[in-house]
RNA sequence: CGCGGGGUGGAGCAGCCUGGUAGCUCGUCAGGCUCAUAACCUGAAGGUCGCUGGUUCAAAUCCAGCCCCCGCAACCA
């Protein structure tokens, strides 16, 4: 039984509505995990909402509504979105949840009974009114806190730390070993230089009487944990990680008392070896995982604090995650962001221009893990160019030329049809493109290969070959090689447009094919009857 | 000398990792076609691939230096 395809999308927080970013994150999610699907193998996709913290807390307060409520109505948003944009998920990821919760407990005492989490006092500026320490990245330009602040009080509070920095060489290594860690390169590159800078320890809790929307420490309940063991545990808790599978093992690990000692973290790899694979078989068929990421949460959340913190309880290093790395929509070369308010709406673009069209800008007008410019002009622009005009067209003068002149029967005849070949190539290349990640690559092959169609019809002119009865057989040809084509187009683009090529293969009147090996020459049978033609993608006037 | 990204025909971008006639969409101009969603096809004009130097038979692509733009507190993909 081969293993399962897991992917996972960063989880939103709850603190206020998806934004067009957001909608990106999980449509390029989905588009990878359905090319997966159509590859034929069982996939995992896991993603979900980030519900606990301050800032939710803040949030409800201000709202006057408890927090738990306040967060079920914004996770309804993000439900409602993934549903409107055909985001199909397997898995649903709530931070709230008990199951969660139990898996965040359990991993947080064994890291307190192996000595990896600590007390320790901290002092410093504190803001009343923002519930936070101040660090000097808060000073003005002139040394001092702005009155944003309001009053400034000096504070000591304890917390509990992460022992992070002990776990810096391994990072390290671990990132020059595998040079793939991270995609793309360049951001592997940040992060190795990041990584080099690690100084001190994790702080990861918050004092009840500050944050109480958290999860409690489950050997201090006077504390949450915060952020970190929160959030980003939900992509094994979800998954059918047990914090207590290792139980047998972990009592054959070394107490480590000397922690520089380069042997004992040898011995503590080798056991955690062997405790990895008393996880349960569904975890361990689905892990290791491919987790789509912003670029902003690289350094240190996903890069940093989540592998070390996977290293820690003993995840070996060919179980580590890959980490794909977008980039970000902007509007105007600028930056989109809550506060400027240049926020794009996906449920307005989407009820405006549909979720096939929403999902194919966003798939095809960025470079994976580059940044692009958001552009409604050029969302339109390319439905109109790429959909409307050349794939949307091409089905439709195909579909109308054969029922005009053949009675919408269409024949296998012997000999070669160019396009074969170029369907050939378009499989090889649209494959390779996804390997990569590279989903704007296989849509530009895709459209190359509409082209190529509506320049075969242009070539052989089968309104002539129709005139002439003695080329009758050159007409079926041609006929068949196209509908054959549109046929493979379906199949390759239902990824991006799940919605779109079910009305293809509908008016082609062929079953709904799922595998990849469908896109082969000559699946079309004989004599196929071809549905009526309907503009797939009518064109947006503007 | 902080870290990283970018600088490619009028606009927006891909290509760069794995050097070998510079590609896509839009726009402009000229033809063609009529099956089709006033869609389609062909051709043309338009580029010293930021600058300088190096490596090479060959550089947009590799190396070095320089110039300019953007991101790196929070909200936040």
């Amino acid at each position: 039984m081969p293993k399962t395809f897991f992917i996972t999308t960063a989880i939103d927080y709850t603190n206020s509505p998806p934004h067009v970013g957001h909608a990106y994150e999980k449509v390029l999610a989905d588009v990878i995990a359905r090319y997966h699907r159509l590859k034929g193998e069982n996939v995992f996709f896991l993603t979900g909402v980030d519900q606990h913290g301050q800032k939710v807390q803040q949030s409800a307060a201000k709202a006057g509504v408890p927090p738990a409520e306040f967060v079920k109505g914004i996770t309804q948003k993000f439900v409602d979105l993934w549903k409107k944009l055909d985001v199909r998920y397997d898995e649903w990821a709530e931070t709230t949840s008990d199951r969660h919760k139990k898996v965040v407990q359990g991993i947080l005492q064994r890291l307190f009974d192996e000595g990896q989490i600590y007390k320790d006092k901290q002092s410093g500026y504190y803001s009343v009114r923002q519930e936070q320490f101040l660090t000097d990245k808060e000073r003005g330009s002139d040394g001092q806190f702005g009155p944003e602040w309001g009053e400034i009080e000096f504070r000591e509070e304890e917390n509990y730390y992460f022992k992070l920095s002990e776990h810096k060489d391994w990072l390290l290594k671990y990132l020059d070993n595998r040079t793939d860690a991270v995609i793309p390169d360049f951001r592997q590159t940040e992060l190795r230089n990041a990584v080099e800078k690690i100084s001190g320890d994790l702080c990861i809790s918050r004092p009840k009487s500050r944050l109480d929307w958290g999860i409690e420490l489950p050997f201090d309940k006077d504390f949450v944990t915060y952020v970190w063991f929160d959030a980003l545990t939900n992509y094994i808790s979800f998954s059918g990680y047990d914090p207590n599978a290792n139980a047998v093992a972990t009592g054959l690990r070394p107490v480590e008392t000397d922690r520089s000692n380069e042997s004992l973290r040898t011995a503590h790899r080798a056991v955690a070896t062997s405790e990895f694979d008393a996880q349960p078989p569904e975890f361990l068929d689905k892990w290791p995982a491919l987790q789509i990421i912003g670029k902003d949460i690289l350094v240190p959340a996903h890069g940093i604090y989540w592998v070390i913190m996977l290293h820690a309880i003993g995840f070996p290093d060919d179980q580590m995650p890959q980490l794909l790395v977008h980039g970000w929509w902007n509007l105007g070369g600028a930056k989109m962001s809550k506060s400027v308010g240049n926020i794009i709406d996906p449920f307005v673009l989407a009820d405006k221009y549909g979720s096939d069209a929403l999902r194919y800008y966003l798939m095809s007008d960025i470079a994976t893990g580059k940044d692009a410019d958001f552009s409604e002009e050029r969302l339109v622009e390319r439905y109109n160019a790429d959909l409307a005009n050349s794939l949307g067209n091409l089905l439709n003068r195909t579909l109308n030329m054969a029922h005009r002149y053949r009675d919408g029967v269409v024949r296998k005849t012997g000999g070669d049809s160019p396009l074969a070949v170029q369907a050939a190539n378009l499989l090889h290349q649209y494959e390779t493109a996804f390997e990569r990640f590279e989903v704007h690559a296989a849509l530009d092959r895709l459209m190359e290969f509409a082209t190529t169609c509506n320049a075969n019809i242009e070539m052989s002119a089968p309104w002539k070959l129709a005139k002439d009865q003695s080329r009758s057989q050159a007409l079926d040809h041609v006929l068949f090689a196209l509908a054959e084509s549109l046929r493979i187009l379906g199949v390759l683009i239902s990824p991006i447009l799940p919605t779109a090529a079910r009305a293809i293969f509908y008016q082609l009147n062929v079953r709904e094919e799922r595998q990849l090996s469908d896109p082969i020459w000559g699946g079309l049978p004989d004599e196929h009857h071809l549905g009526k033609p309907t503009p797939l993608f009518p064109r947006i006037e503007s």
